[in-house]
DNA sequence: ACAGTTTCCCGTAAATGC
DNA sequence: TGCATTTACGGGAAACTG
């Protein structure tokens, strides 16, 4: 009879950080005939099991303001703290990580009328409990493989023994990650890219997914598992990348044998933007350009990760993006975004305007660049006599530079129901 | 007879951070005949103001491992929380600022020897209670004041009437703090620079300095305060230019007027490093040039500040500087450190290496720049530059006083009752 | 020794108080 | 309202602990 909301966390609800705030609230479904009496509401965390509910816990129901009048009570400011055991005696049996311990709150309400004396209970979805927000993503695996595969509404023991899922599954949920974190979803080919990665190439839509194999196990030859490695991806476009990603500018899940067939052929400068799959929330752009003896020939940058992002945004790095080679700077080597859309065509509307010029200084600008190995063909404009050249219009755009700008991102909270 | 050390805090001691761990320790001076029995000594924090101890505050004296054998105990993880009361009565009148309040530890034991009743009663020096580090600057400056100007043991309420310094003091202290936080001291130059900005051309040694000018009162034009301009320096220094610091590749605090007195006339791209006045915690490097009318031509780049040189390192910075006037990149126009050093020959040794190139990637580099409106140049002048001067003695005592790890303060009478 | 986990705490941002 | 002060908590790093 008493429906519990879940604790919403500042971006990832049934995810609870150990001393820090969080919120729920219960709502009681059935209309009590004239309740003037007080009742209370106590919430619980866990009975005998390794955490409790540091601050108040108990609070008496209200009529709800905003609907239908009936009782609600929210819970503010709960904070969770871990029990020490004086013996070892971990409520927990270690087999699993922490992020696979699943938890929930309960909620208890008592009270008599007409002599009957009744006992109201319910508790929360399973919830995972960490102590570090390093700790996030991976309790976030839990939460979707949980509420992927399942109807239960509180299996605690379930990662026990977690159920396959189907890559047409999972490849729906993974999307959807990105489109209500991010902005936009996955397409189909960037899903077939991810499918590959995860089962092999040939991944079809009823292949069985494994939780070990998406988030527990290492991806062969990496110190990270796969949805560590695209949480990871998802943070860097929620941090650096939103509107590019949103205006689909952004190939991302591309591998690199695909990534250079797309580019073969096209029109020297022509570039994309992919997501590195060798280190954890970098993105790098490849460009294809004319080697002398026709053939096509790729460059790819170092990918930049958030430190980078932080000194300059994605935008701008890829309006001033420079090639140097034997001491002579090059022209900018990006021209089209594959397939032929013209740079700032696609980018000009995220490029930062100039700062305000502080008199009477010069002003203190970056820009990223390259050097190529001194053998490197760089047919681009090498410029004249002793001093490097721009073309014109670079150097408008140099005009206008890079600051660091904080984001205030959407975040959208998910919402699970039972 | 008992003898407390003070709490220890990560860089400045004195200053204690609410909800933050700090230690403390009190030593009995005198031996206590058989003392077989425990003797128990009681932390309290400024009885009935608004903090308190928040962890066991109560330990039995232990015979001291290291040293004569003489009674000690050493209270770790203290914390300290804000008392809240009910009504608006706080312990303070509110006339000072939080970080001109002083506060103390005290220190109580009792024991009975031969049928007498002994009280035992200490405390330390004044403390500062933050609840931000970023009140941390203003509170080292009453430490400061405090410990420069008074030997008074706990005068708490000496910032309802503070002393007045001299500059002859003051700036003793300044270079102090300079050669504690940063390894190296100010010069006579360096603070003829900083008297003149804190009292106007002109200061002579005997001048006197208010608290409220040091610390308080805002810089005519500038939203920040002397001292908490200086400190924004010393924290750069700390963080980002350590090293070149040390080895006094740094002029730092020259006046605008003298800057241009000392590049005159030098060889073109003859530069300096001075310390932003119009920013907190920013460095500039300023170049002299032939214009075509044959006068000197400066140029000074926007301050480098944290952020920035979180990004790039300010020794890559001055390496690869580079000024664009019409699409034209120069050279880097930075030749010789002031007064004639070749900018390799002072700055070589901090430079980064150049990141291992993580093939097969075209490394991603940032290169600072600056865009010139347009131009003509000239150059020079010279002058000598004195060496620093620190007079050890009071330097030593200073040190004595209020460094943490090295302090044995002059204290502290004790309270007898029986 | 080591990996998984928690604690610590700076520094920014937001909230709160006055 | 604006300023002073505190609180919140992400994030990197150190400490802890089996």
């Amino acid at each position: 009879e008493t429906q519990p909301c879940m604790p919403t966390h500042p971006q990832r609800s049934l995810i609870i950080k150990t001393g820090v705030q969080f919120t729920t609230k219960v709502r009681l479904l059935v209309k009590l005939p004239e309740v003037d009496y007080q009742l209370k509401v106590k919430t619980t965390f866990d009975k005998n099991r390794q955490f409790f509910i540091l601050t108040n816990n108990t609070k008496a129901m209200d009529v709800e303001d905003s609907s239908n009048g009936c009782l609600s009570v929210e819970f503010r400011h709960l904070q969770l703290k871990e029990k020490k055991y004086i013996n070892g005696a971990k409520g927990n049996e270690g087999l699993l990580s922490v992020t696979e311990e699943l938890h929930s709150l309960s909620f208890e309400a008592h009270f008599t009328v007409l002599g009957l004396s009744i006992d109201l209970e319910t508790s929360s979805l399973p919830l995972v409990v960490i102590s570090n927000v390093s700790q996030l993503p991976a309790g976030w695996a839990s939460v979707m493989w949980y509420n992927l595969l399942t109807d239960e509404p509180r299996n605690l023991g379930y990662f026990g023994n977690p159920p396959r899922a189907s890559w047409s599954q999972l490849s729906e949920v993974l999307s959807w990650q990105f489109s209500s974190f991010a902005g936009r979803g996955l397409n189909a080919d960037q899903l077939l890219m991810l499918g590959d990665k995860l089962l092999g190439q040939g991944a079809c839509s009823d292949r069985q997914v494994s939780w070990s194999k998406f988030s527990k196990e290492n991806i062969p030859g990496k110190p990270f598992s796969f949805w560590i490695w695209l949480e990871s991806i998802l943070e860097l476009i929620r941090k650096h990348l939103l509107p590019v990603w949103n205006d689909n500018n952004i190939m991302g899940f591309v591998s690199k044998d695909m990534e250079r067939a797309l580019l073969k052929g096209k029109e020297a400068g022509t570039f994309l933007l992919r997501f590195s799959e060798s280190h954890l929330g970098g993105i790098t752009f490849t460009w294809v350009e004319q080697a002398n003896n026709g053939e096509s020939k790729f460059n790819s940058v170092e990918p930049y990760t958030k430190s980078r992002l932080a000194a300059l945004p994605f935008a701008d790095i890829i309006r001033d993006y420079k090639v140097m080679s034997e001491g002579v700077v090059s022209q900018n080597p990006l021209k089209f975004l594959y397939p032929d859309i013209p740079k700032d065509e696609a980018f000009s509307r995220y490029y930062n305007s100039p700062q305000s010029k502080v008199h009477p200084y010069l002003p203190a600008l970056l820009i990223p660049i390259s050097e190529l190995p001194s053998n490197g063909t760089i047919p681009l404009v090498p410029c004249s006599s002793p001093e490097p050249l721009m073309s014109p219009g670079e150097f408008h755009l140099l005009h206008e530079q890079l600051c660091f700008n904080t984001m205030s991102p959407p975040y959208s909270d998910l919402t699970l129901t039972s």
